[in-house]
DNA sequence: TAAAAGATCCCCT
DNA sequence: GGGGATCTTTTAT
């Protein structure tokens, strides 16, 4: 990255799932362990929010799996999903509140040869992290890295003074059955980095 | 103890 | 657009 770069605050992760979730748009995940430097700009999201949400991990409480759901914000939560992929979240709220951001799909940045080497399947860059997945497995993210400190850990979350879009695109949740009509997925109107093949329901009016 | 579902990805048609 | 891969977690019996 060109320019200053700046940690988020532990702060940045106390207010509304919803709030920090189109905030966290085009902010920069940065990577640095097992000498490798990684980077990659998030462009879709979606907010999943404790005990008033049916599709998220921490609905009917605290279990093994969802325990850093339930921990203090600005931590990675990374879990196993359907038998081979890690997907990775940014826990929200003060701790007790179990709200968290998925991380959906990211633009590339910086080390492109090693993501490309663990995404052999990707054809073109474009899919080096187009889908939680993905992102996981370009980023090296497993289960050893749940509970891992997003402001001060390894793989923490900067700002590199690209500002979020002014109007993100909203629109429903991707692969759920349980309150999948909430419009808790935004994402980049203009990047083509995104998973996105459903359009927009709306736009953000703000 | 068993069964089903799951915040997905990839390949085939 | 549809189904298989693959296995953990959760829920039901």
């Amino acid at each position: 990255m060109s320019r200053a770069s700046r940690r988020l605050p532990r702060s940045f992760y106390e207010k509304d799932v919803l709030e920090v979730a189109t905030k966290l748009l085009n902010k920069v995940v940065v990577s640095e362990r097992d000498g490798l430097r990684l980077a990659a700009r998030i462009v879709e999201v979606e907010a999943y929010r404790g005990a008033e949400d049916e599709a998220a991990h921490s609905f009917r409480g605290p279990t093994k799996r969802n325990a850093t759901m339930f921990g203090p914000p600005g931590h990675w939560y990374v879990y196993f999903s359907y038998g081979m992929h890690w997907c990775a979240n940014l826990v929200v709220a003060p701790a007790g509140t179990p709200h968290a951001v998925l991380v959906r799909a990211a633009e590339p940045l910086e080390g492109f040869e090693v993501m490309r080497e663990r995404r052999p399947k990707a054809r073109t860059d474009r899919d080096l992290l187009r889908g939680p997945g993905r992102f996981g497995s370009a980023l090296g993210f497993t289960g050893a890295d749940d509970g891992l400190d997003a402001v001060n850990g390894p793989i923490r979350v900067v700002d590199d003074g690209v500002a979020p879009p002014e109007r993100p695109a909203i629109g429903p949740r991707v692969g759920i059955t349980k309150a999948a009509e909430e419009p808790w997925r935004f994402w980049v109107p203009e990047s083509r980095f995104v998973s996105a093949t459903r359009r927009a329901t709306n736009i953000r009016p703000d």
